[in-house]
DNA sequence: AACATGACGGACA
DNA sequence: GTGTCCGCCATGT
């Protein structure tokens, strides 16, 4: 069993190309129902070491996270660039976006 | 070991 | 719809 960390980071690899998931979500599926803070903690820290589409990320809302301008604005991009709809205020419809993985959780070693 | 951090989540008013 | 408050927990210092 890998660690919380590497499950997470390996969830977030396979959020499909114009899908997008929660941080709640990744949590549960990575074994840790609320350890959203730690994907938070992933993204920041590994976000630019790996290369994961951190940009598929956002909250249970189904918004953006990001208070800074530039940064909303570039995820907002790279989200529209994939043929997601993003609102002026960050809003993603879930209903229609949100990635719901198959395997479960022990297929993730 | 104690404390701070973090792009959060859910319950509530 | 908004804003506040508290719980969460792996990691870094």
């Amino acid at each position: 069993m890998k660690s919380f960390t590497e499950r997470a980071i390996t969830i977030i690899e396979n959020i499909p190309n114009g899908k997008v998931m929660t941080y709640g979500q990744i949590a549960k599926y990575a074994g840790s129902p609320r350890g959203a803070r730690q994907v938070v903690r992933i993204l920041h820290s590994m976000s630019g070491k790996f290369q994961l589409p951190w940009h598929r990320v956002i909250n249970s809302k189904g918004e953006i996270g990001f208070q800074d301008e530039v940064q909303f604005k570039r995820q907002k991009t790279f989200l529209e660039s994939e043929g997601v709809f993003v609102n002026n205020r960050g809003k993603i419809d879930l209903e229609y976006y949100q990635y719901h993985p198959e395997v479960p959780p022990e297929e993730y070693e």
